[in-house]
This record gives structure tokens, C-alpha cells and sequence, in this order.
DNA sequence: TCAAAACAGACTAAATTAGTCAAGATTAGA
DNA sequence: TCTAATCTTGACTAATTTAGTCTGTTTTGA
């Protein structure tokens, strides 16, 4: 059987943190228009408009209707973690549903004598210490660093 | 939209990780029957024994055919990682495809200029280094220790 | 020989993913 | 005020993956 690849993230997390390191680049150009982002990315813009609906119920982003409309960063970049973006979009961080980071319905009677929970703990947090230390200004960052001499950056 | 959970792994991994530690505990019983496994951890058999086929064809466990056959470990215990069990069940570790452990098909013209690939590597690395830090054998120390009162352990 | 066990692999229902599509609401500017 | 640009909502769908089930075959110790 052909397997896919273990502890992944869907397509949701990855186009969200693309979405959003596009508009903390062009954060000073006003609002940003989601078929600029699609077509910069090459992505879906009905598939975006899904996900950035979300981002903006979360408080995110915030879009600006009508002509003259488009998207902007609601905060700073510095202060929006790559974490806040994939907890939106992805839900909360767990490897296994027994360590979610939201408040469990106790469906496991074995909690405290489970082995294996203090391991799926231990990866968990290793992950979420990895997520809530990057910022988007760090990536916006190295993205400029990387495409400084190219008219089009990739992301 | 309810959303799951991000960077989970699927119950490939979370029930092959059971069937090791159980394996692991009952060590030197001889030849551990699946069916005695599936019991003691509520599993279906069935699924159990698809699981244990990989196991098996990867080299980390050993089956005995036939009347008092059974299942055993391949190696010690403090051999065996718990990432080894993840990458024969779920495949090779990658939050997203283009930082996958095996090599890549160069899918991604934009490589060397990603500002996100190089966050996503950290990610991979940090997961790496966690589930190929821990062994079997402290799997199995700690359930001991947690459960030395127990007639009954629980993984 | 026979019962217990591993082994093989086709099959399936449900859930999730990755979108598409149509219609409406809001606003800036002519 | 009109209208084009843009956001916003949400129902819908195809493909894939997950999480198993089921039926049978092979091997082996007693």
C-alpha cells in the first residue's frame, strides 16, 4: 500500500501561511486583493476565499468590501505566530487526539497510567514550541532575503 | 466547518506503537498471540494483523506460523525507535511534501528560494529528533513504573 | 491428522480533503 | 445614483484516504 507521509498538514495550513506571508509583504501597498494573491501563489481564488474567511473570523486579517477592497494583516506581522495561522486553519495541535490542546471530553479512562501519552506530550510540545516561535516577520524576512535581487519573490 | 487536528498521525501509527509496547512487556512469555494483543489493547484483530504485516515485511518484528506461534520483537528493545515504527506504518515524516525525508522528485522549481521551506525543515527536524530519541524500552520502563501496582497494565 | 496460529489480499463504508460554483452584500468612484 | 469591483456566504461535489471487514490459504506443534 502506497502510504502518504506521516504528521503532515493539509493544503488549509500550507495556502494560509502563503496567504498571509503574501500580504505582510505587500502590507504597505493598502489592501491587497485575493486574485493577486491567487495568481502570485497559482492557486485556486475560490479555494482562498474559503480559507481567508476563516482567518479574518479569527482576527487575522481584515477585509476591506467594494471596489478599492481587498486584505490586510490586522496585526503587526512580528506578532502573529505561524501557530495562531495553522491553529485556525487546521485546528488544534495534537499528534494523537488523547494530548489535544483543547480541553478533552476524558474518553481516555487510562490518562494517568498511560506510557505512551507522555510521549505524544513530549512531541506535541516540541512541535507547538516550533510553531509559536516563528513569526510571519521572520519569514516575510528571510523571503526578501532570498529573492532580493528578483523582480518576482517566490514563496 | 469542524476541523480535526494538526499534524496528527493516523491510527496506523498510534495502534502499531501499541502492538510493539505490548510486545515489548511480554517479552520473554515466548511467542505473543495477536489475538491476546487485540484483547488487552480492544482492537480489532483484523486491523491488527494488516499492521503487523508491515511490521513484519520491515523487519522490526518476527512471526512463528503455526500452533504456539506468535509474534516477538526482532531486536532489543533499546533498538528499536519509536520513529521507526512511525515511518514503516505512516511513511516518511514531512509537514508538507517538498520536506519529505525521501528524496524528492525537484516538484518544486523554487527550492533554494523558499522562505518557508526552511521553517518547515525546522519543524521536520524538531519531530525527527523527538521520535527517534525515544526507544521502545523506555516506552515499556515508564508503563512498568506507572502501572507496577496493577495485575493489569495499560498501555 | 487436526487445531491453532500466521499470512494474503480483495473489498467496503465513512470521513476528509480539496476544491467548485452560484448568489448576494458592500463600497468607491464616475 | 449607477455600476463595477470586491468581499462574503454557503451549498455542492469528486477524489482520496482512513479504518477497518471478510474470506480464504499456509504452516506447524502436539
Amino acid at each position: 500500500m502506497a502510504r502518504g507521509v506521516t504528521l503532515k498538514i493539509s493544503t488549509r495550513g500550507e495556502y494560509g501561511i502563503r496567504i498571509m506571508l503574501d500580504l505582510a509583504i505587500h502590507q504597505d501597498e493598502g489592501p491587497v486583493v485575493l486574485k493577486s494573491i491567487a495568481e502570485r501563489q497559482a492557486l485556486s481564488e475560490s479555494y482562498l476565499e474559503q480559507l481567508i474567511s476563516s482567518l479574518r473570523k479569527s482576527g487575522l486579517v481584515i477585509g476591506h468590501r467594494g471596489a478599492q477592497g481587498g486584505y490586510q494583516l490586522a496585526k503587526d506581522p512580528a506578532e502573529i505566530k505561524i501557530g495562531d495561522i495553522l491553529r485556525v486553519l487546521e485546528g488544534p495541535i495534537a499528534p494523537v487526539k488523547c494530548v489535544s490542546e483543547e480541553i478533552s471530553d476524558n474518553f481516555c479512562s487510562n490518562s494517568e497510567k498511560c506510557a505512551t501519552k507522555l510521549f505524544w506530550e513530549r512531541l506535541r510540545d516540541s512541535i507547538v514550541s516550533v510553531i509559536d516561535s516563528t513569526s510571519l516577520a521572520e519569514l516575510a524576512a528571510n523571503s526578501k532575503k532570498l529573492n532580493q535581487t528578483d523582480p518576482m519573490y517566490y514563496i
